[in-house]
DNA sequence: ATATATTTTTAGGTTAGTCTAAATTTTTTA
DNA sequence: TAAAAAATTTAGACTAACCTAAAAATATAT
């Protein structure tokens, strides 16, 4: 049987804020990411559960069990690949295109998938370095340092996002600072830890600690 | 404020069954297209008239108002747009796209169907050759025949199809008649009115009246 | 023109997904 | 470790979109 929109969408984020570990997600974690109340969650996290989905014992959280897992990847990969295609093929800005990836996600057809991932040349990132899983739901979390883990003069690769929000990516876009941008840290302010960065050889800014949080680096 | 899924559903059948004149559409014509009941329809069609989407009176039928065929246009506009999406840029056959347009139809956002138009390079017909309203919801219906329309040793062009069923489209397929095609009427049986026809200029073949009446055709 | 058949609407229910308010369980704090 | 706080679940309701069965309106046929 089919999972509809609300079951893919709880799916997915527990997915994500269940992280690389499994760890446990909690009853208002999930109401907080899917604006709802915990009330509501509970109603769904027992639908899930009935459906073999996520691992679920009143009030000790929950997991995705094996079934969960590949509904949420296969969900997450069409995320992606509809993104790369309002990026690379209608000429959407990164910062446009998660709320039409969000509506695009769930339209249903493994061909779809399938067929549109060979016309975009089976990508491995999306337009903000998220890895894309491949069709047998193999997904693979790339290891990114976060820019505060990087040094003084030090020089690094930008490799994705953290934060997806438009205003922080239309921020980026301000700073000069996209993907595959070298850069190199030239000074961290002990005291509010804010930087100085140098973009590709280029203009020297300053970021605040609130976005190098949220940029996701490696080493060259 | 927006209109589900099933409201843009029943305002483009609505739309279909109403035809060139705005003909009254009846209960029983939705439950039919809709696969719904009569009893369902009703209460559907009171949203809808509250809305101000159609104009109603109880056991009179339905029309669209101008504003209901304004969304009807546009999801028809999408739906077309997507189609040739599907077909000239995925690779998919015209007898495989109607289901997976179907839902990519009630994707929002206005920016995305105008990226989408010019990214196919504002195309005017749908794969099945049906006539894609353009951006300002203009749609107009080219005026075709009919292939029983036809006289003996006329020539004329496939232009479209009635029918979209994937049978009949796969049918057409293998008789290689697809859009653009010149059909010249060699022959018109009298008994059962199914005709020889030459594709052009090659085969000669078979159609039955039941092809002949789903195939829309020009005089050239 | 009246009786019969057909169509449509109303009445009363169901399910998915949401809500608020109250009860219960778990966690934290003193 | 008992009391207070926080998190979670339960209880009871709501809306959208559907259903069946019954009633009412319209259309057809004698
Ligand atoms: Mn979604
Ligand atoms: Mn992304
Ligand atoms: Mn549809
Ligand atoms: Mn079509």
């Amino acid at each position: 049987m089919q999972n509809s929109f609300t079951e893919e969408n709880y799916l997915k984020i527990i997915h994500a804020l269940s992280g690389r570990d499994g760890v446990e997600v909690s009853t208002n974690a999930l109401a907080e990411s899917t604006s709802t109340r915990a009330a509501s969650v509970t109603d769904m996290l027992r639908k899930l559960a009935e459906k073999g989905l996520i691992h679920y014992k009143k009030y000790q959280g929950v997991t995705l069990t094996e079934s969960g897992e590949k509904v949420a990847i296969k969900v997450i990969r069409k995320h992606r690949l509809w993104e790369v295609f309002l990026v690379e093929k209608l000429g959407f800005g990164w910062d446009e295109v998660h709320d039409i990836a969000e509506e695009l996600e769930h339209i249903p057809s493994e061909v779809l998938v399938e067929k549109l991932d060979a016309f975009l040349g089976h990508p491995k990132f999306d337009p903000h370095g998220d890895p894309i899983p491949d069709a047998k739901g193999n997904l693979t979390e790339p290891d990114y340092l976060i820019l505060t883990d990087v040094q003084v003069s030090e020089k690094v690769l930008m490799m994705g996002v953290l934060d997806h929000a438009p205003s922080f990516l239309q921020h980026l876009d301000r700073s000069g600072i996209t993907l595959g941008a070298v850069i190199e840290v030239k000074e961290i302010n002990e005291y509010d830890k804010s930087a100085s960065v140098q973009i590709n050889g280029g203009p020297t800014l300053f970021i605040s600690l609130e976005v190098s949080k949220n940029l996701l680096v490696q080493r060259r």
